[in-house]
DNA sequence: TGACAAAGTGTCGCTTCTACACTAACATGG
DNA sequence: CCATGTTAGTGTAGAAGCGACACTTTGTCA
């Protein structure tokens, strides 16, 4: 059968600072060596493509446990300039409270988060994969709990906040998202406060997954 | 690098009697050699994705020119049991004037259109793909054009209905469905009816991609 | 020409969305 | 310890959209 290479390449995103982020690593090989990448690699041949996923993202920030999910296959013809190359695009969702070791993996020189609005020019067509991953968090932000899952265990409200505003590209109402995450029921608030800043501690809360599944149990789509 | 199959398999849709139907083709070799599946076969080296899916298409029903997309890559271990095979899975949708010649393919010893609500037992993990495609058909009606794309060119208003019934599994009430088409202001009236009831005759529309593409201009979402 | 069958048409109450401004609580520094 | 700065936290009113609901019109066919 045809000699097809087939990879996986996933769009790491983080919230660092309240922005959000993109992991990219710099290639260290041909093609396109020195350019900044997504991190990703072939997938072996008694391997499951989240399998794969799941290998590559340990060897090149030494996390496991992360939320990941398939975006898309790219499979045009040159894309890559040596070989016919599929490549599965994956999104993964990594918690600002997981502190990924980024380490040089074996065919990345450097590794290093950028925000998504101040992306370098990419290897590859990584730029559009980049793209496609946005797109789908903005969409899965608006009726899942993906938020949560780039928050970490403990957050307040502002910082919730700030996951949906960095990813959606606008500023909201603090009134009116406070409100429907009330309506929501999902967060279980906590006696414990946030006294980093330097003003008014707010309240720290957890997110409820029992009180997300008698949602679902109800029929209750996510109204975000 | 590894030796890793790559085929893509296609959910054709297609409106027959007012339900939605699936094309399935008799496997006339092993594996599962006798059973049904959906049409599909090897990605050629030299061949992009999505011309591959046209390819099959034509192959399968001599029909060309018909909306596709990709759903999603099934790549778990076990899947076929000979090879190790990725598939890339897309959804197809074939208008009701389309007359698709359903011949015997060269790996199709038979092919012929199921009702999504009565499928036999698929091959392979033939089941989840047409579950995931229905899935998705189901969004994008709420929010594309994509029930357009089953009717013919021109359609009653009540054939409409019918798409969005068949595709949700559910009724809906005329009044509402017909306001909301209305308001979305993306049909053309016609002054032909279609006269093939035995009862009074309904208005024909086409749908006018001039007038939805102002409203995405505007930025105004599809309400569906 | 009468019976049948599908086409076509509006309203009202309810829920949901957006826009909008002030007070409360703590930290910090003089 | 008090004044200042900064973020947390809170409610309402008007507009828009949604679902539930029944009757008249217009053609076909026997």
């Amino acid at each position: 059968m045809p000699a097809i290479h087939l990879t996986v390449d996933i769009v790491v995103f983080h919230m660092l600072e309240d922005e959000l982020h993109v992991l990219l690593v710099k290639r260290g090989y041909d093609p396109f060596k020195n350019c900044w990448a997504l991190p990703g690699g072939f997938v072996e041949e008694n391997e499951a493509l989240d399998d794969a996923v799941i290998r590559e993202l340990k060897e090149e920030t030494s996390v496991t446990d992360v939320y990941c999910e398939q975006l898309y296959t790219f499979g045009g013809l040159g894309r890559d300039p040596r070989h016919r190359t599929v490549t599965v695009a994956y999104m993964a969702l990594m918690p600002s409270d997981k502190q990924p070791q980024l380490e040089a993996g074996t065919d990345a020189a450097d590794a290093s988060w950028f925000k998504v609005k101040k992306l370098p020019k990419l290897a590859f067509d990584h730029a559009d994969i980049v793209a496609y991953g946005m797109e789908r968090l903005q969409n899965k932000l608006e009726w899942t709990t993906a938020g949560f899952k780039l928050l970490p265990k403990r957050f307040t409200l502002t910082q919730l906040q700030r996951v949906y505003e960095s990813v959606l590209g606008r500023e909201l109402d603090k009134r009116n998202f406070r409100r429907k995450v009330e309506l929501l029921d999902v967060l279980d608030p906590l006696e414990k406060f946030d006294r980093s800043g330097s003003s008014r501690p707010a309240r720290l809360y957890e997110f409820s997954e029992k009180r997300f599944e008698k949602l679902k149990d109800k029929g209750i789509l996510f109204p975000f």
